[in-house]
DNA sequence: CTTTTGTCTTTTATCTACAATAGACAGTTC
DNA sequence: GAACTGTCTATTGTAGATAAAAGACAAAAG
């Protein structure tokens, strides 16, 4: 195995989505640029949906010939990219299972544990490393640095720092900026969610994601918008296998997103940075008491 | 060639500067804490030396023979590690020569250039790319943002946040912290340096990274002190390659790192903002002008 | 003459192999 | 009996190979 074909999968199953809404298939390139990949993939795709008798295909002819079936599609396990495999699985263990700060960090046996090469893993490490969580010892193992308080700390004070930059950046945006019209969806859908939060806070956790992205990107640098990685990341696993509360805790980060929300359409710097240092002071202290 | 044996050479250099010092090498575990290697490597030595004539070595025994000549050292160019060698040649591309922005980047070629195979460039982007300057298209290229003035300012925003609030933070040091210890010997130099700048100025560039650095420390927070890496990097190359004015662009810093020291020293943290804000906006100018 | 397709080349993602290096354990020496 | 050496094993760093995917170019179709 060289490479998987996790993008033709992909690709392909994306692919069973448009064939439901047509009867007729666009030029490569024209599908090329729905599905995202490379004329390469987009015939490899043709031919395999020829091959189940999906479709004809013949030169600029692509008569779809009945509606996918699901066991046309691949399984989901087959189209994550190995990169995502190693990451999940990677996260798992230290995010939740037992992982002492201090332990050694070992590639081969990380990956005969994921059944994969170590060069996959070990270009994960080097990737991973700018997280903080991981430091390497030159010609020798990789050392855990861990889930810490300390670290929990380090990450929120430079987050605090950069959030409020950026939403006095956001405050600045001119208002024919395409980000105030996001911000007044995003607004919208908190509204929807709150409304019937006992069914829909699970929704919460992308759209926090979303948000802070967006008032982070006003700050129109790249080292800023990079840096939300490492906070994306570190919230989305940890919630993920961190449930206590979570219905109330969302809750309430909703009411403060709206507040911090209305406080960005104000343009009133005061109020911004009120609001912002609000929201972000609640965000440390849950995150901070779900790691004792 | 699986793995080369710079460790084993550049240590083996070293060692030779040990010999020159004593008639007899200590124990190989203590050898090995002194050169930094384990102790597989300090026997390679120890074989190296014995054959070469230098040391007369049977179990604890092991003395010197002679002096060591030039010829008993390997060359310089042996000695790097294949990661530095492709990050000086990557970043002579891109700062010194016409690198355009948008610009693609290609492992293969980069690696044939150079000289390597193409899994040590893959991983030294995959490092890089932490630097803001290349970025990543999955299963493709890479692509070249360029060294440009938007990259100056992006970088020296995040930089002057940090580093006015590690100032603060090196201020609130106990008295007792090594580090204002380590500042005083970081001021001697500076005034030893100034005492002849016109024969000394090219000291600078070294001890302006470790005087940055040790305010960045008194952070505590690991991603502000890794962030200095940034900064630490693009000066270092930028002015390896950009030698104008360097005396007297360097005479001024060194007045300003006084000023900035003297003013950590007094505590006050008017004053220290102040002479913190002074030498950065003269750094980013100074930069900001190199570039266009 | 613009867009599409057929064909071919180049590049990336990943695996495997192997030398260099680190590290472990038992026997040896002081 | 503490530290050192001899020997062996495990892991890392790097090269090279190969399938997947991207992309280039000319011929074909509208």
């Amino acid at each position: 195995m060289a490479k998987q074909n996790t993008v033709f999968k992909d690709a392909f199953n994306r692919c069973l989505g448009l064939i439901e809404q047509t009867d007729r298939l666009p030029s490569e390139p024209e599908l090329g640029s729905q599905l995202g990949v490379s004329r390469t993939t987009v015939r490899a795709i043709l031919a395999r949906l020829q091959e189940i008798g999906l479709i004809e295909w013949s030169k600029r002819r692509k008569v779809v010939l009945r509606t996918p079936a699901p066991s046309d599609r691949f399984p989901t396990e087959e189209t994550d990219s190995l990169s995502d495999i190693i990451e999940r699985s990677f996260m798992r263990r230290i995010l939740a299972g037992g992982a002492e700060p201090g332990m050694q960090i070992n590639e081969l046996e990380l990956a005969r544990e994921i059944g994969t090469g170590t060069t996959s893993v070990r270009e994960f490490l080097i990737r991973f490393s700018r997280f903080g969580l991981i430091e390497k010892r030159p010609n020798s193992h990789w050392v855990l640095k861990g889930f810490t308080p300390e670290f929990a700390l380090e990450l929120t004070e430079v987050r605090e720092m950069f959030e409020l930059r950026s939403a006095a950046a956001f405050a600045n945006l001119p208002s024919e900026h395409p980000a105030w019209a996001e911000l007044e969806a995003i607004a919208t859908l908190h509204r929807e969610i709150l409304a019937d939060v006992e069914n829909r806070y699970r929704e919460f956790s992308e759209l926090d994601e979303k948000f802070h992205l967006l008032v982070h990107k006003a700050s129109k640098n790249r080292f800023i918008v990079d840096f939300y990685d490492i906070i994306a990341i570190v919230f989305h696993y940890h919630y993920q296998w961190n449930k206590t509360n979570a219905r109330q805790r969302n809750a309430r980060a909703l009411e403060e997103h709206l507040a911090y929300i209305e406080a960005l359409q104000s343009h009133d710097p005061a109020r911004i940075e009120a609001a912002c240092r609000r929201h972000l002071k609640s965000a440390r202290e849950t995150l901070l008491q779900s790691i004792n």
